[in-house]
DNA sequence: TAGATTGTTAATCGATTAACAATC
DNA sequence: TAGATTGTTAATCGATTAACAATC
């Protein structure tokens, strides 16, 4: 069965279940209820159910799931069976940061190239890869089977860097400018917007303080 | 009139309007009516009306909104008119570069200290804060008024160190680890899984991918 | 077989959108 | 006043939860 119109909230959620079930597999867990990992997700077994039921039935009645099996399944379904080649554009703190995280590799996120358009920094080493000058990032796209552009630019560059890469081939990106890019349509954007995260947490902080105070 | 009960679908929402209010602000745009805005932003009109109504009337019939006042009511509500200190976690890769973020401190969000495990790393300077040992953090936190933790400490140690800085007063999390953290009722917590992201950019690059060659 | 637990349908809840009366 | 646009109520849509028949 194939999976079709599923909504972002469980695509959201898949993750979670996808490290949950991978801390058990190491655990040697070898089955799981959606009502034991209910309690230990602290989401309701029904929702367990509905959100698996979506891609197809993987569980046995009476039994519940097998870990390994809807563990791997899962990964199946994000695309973590295949390999993704990612370039990082913007050398700084954060780019530098992402390109040093060894745990996307080992989840099949292969970083093939950093770009700045700082001369200061071409030839800074991240990882065995060079930061090369940003007017070669074309070329290297196109040559190089890039599917997932990295965008750690500043707000000012990113949207029109987005649309050069778009227009060379670039199929994803993982936006971290604080800026809505305008991609042509089919072209994913997954933003990770920090500011806004932590004005979030600023928000949850204030109120709960105020609700305190006012009894 | 004072904000209750607000649901978190539309606080994920406040942020994006308070950036581009703050754009329109700085280009001299004045006033604004629902409908332009959104146009601008994308989204219903309806939605932004519903929106600023939770927490109370911020426009003016036949008028629009005063681009100025929202976007000042909006940092209220945020709680971007205080000043927030707050401590890093774990000073490797993504602690320093979350560090050397300037914009934080724009907002109100003031550094105040760096902590690591890793004595190789003491006295490391990031942004004239030196990075101290995690065995002074209890007595920092308790001494320097710290409201926010930001954890960039890998997932094995997180748990732990939430609950001890919970214990010495921190009220808010802003959590990098991959990992559910277990706090006491009250304290918040603003999770930012990197790789969930970039697993769910990844699900989202398959499908369409799919798609295309299902026709 | 009896017990357990899924897969799935139905009921509920909450969020979004539409509509329009109130009012500047 | 007439036109515009909000604030707010009602309608719709979608997501979550509950219930239970199917089945291992």
């Amino acid at each position: 069965m194939e999976e079709k119109g599923i909504s972002q909230a469980v695509i959201g959620r898949l993750p979670r279940y996808f490290r949950y079930l991978g801390e058990l597999r190491d655990k040697g867990v070898e089955r799981i209820s959606s009502q034991e990992l209910s309690r230990l997700m602290r989401v309701t077994a029904s929702q367990i159910r509905q959100d698996f039921n979506n891609f197809g039935g993987f569980g046995q009645q009476g039994y519940g799931y097998n870990v390994e099996f809807l563990y791997k399944e899962i990964g199946r379904i994000l695309g973590l069976d295949k390999t993704h080649h990612l370039i990082i554009i913007g050398a700084g703190n954060l780019g530098q940061a992402l390109g040093n995280y060894i745990n996307f590799e080992r989840r099949g996120f292969i970083l093939k190239g950093i770009f700045d358009k700082n001369p200061a920094l071409y030839g800074k080493k991240v990882r065995e890869i060079e930061v090369q000058p940003m007017d070669r990032v074309e070329e290297f796209v196109r040559e190089n089977d890039i599917d997932i552009a990295v965008l750690t630019v500043p707000k000012s560059s990113a949207v029109e860097v987005a649309e050069t890469l778009a227009a060379n081939g670039i199929k994803a990106f993982w936006n971290f400018a604080h800026v809505d890019l305008n991609v042509p349509e089919g072209i994913q954007v997954e933003n990770v917007h920090l500011s806004d995260s932590l004005m979030k947490l600023s928000y949850n902080l204030e109120r709960y303080n105020k609700e305190q105070e006012n009894g």
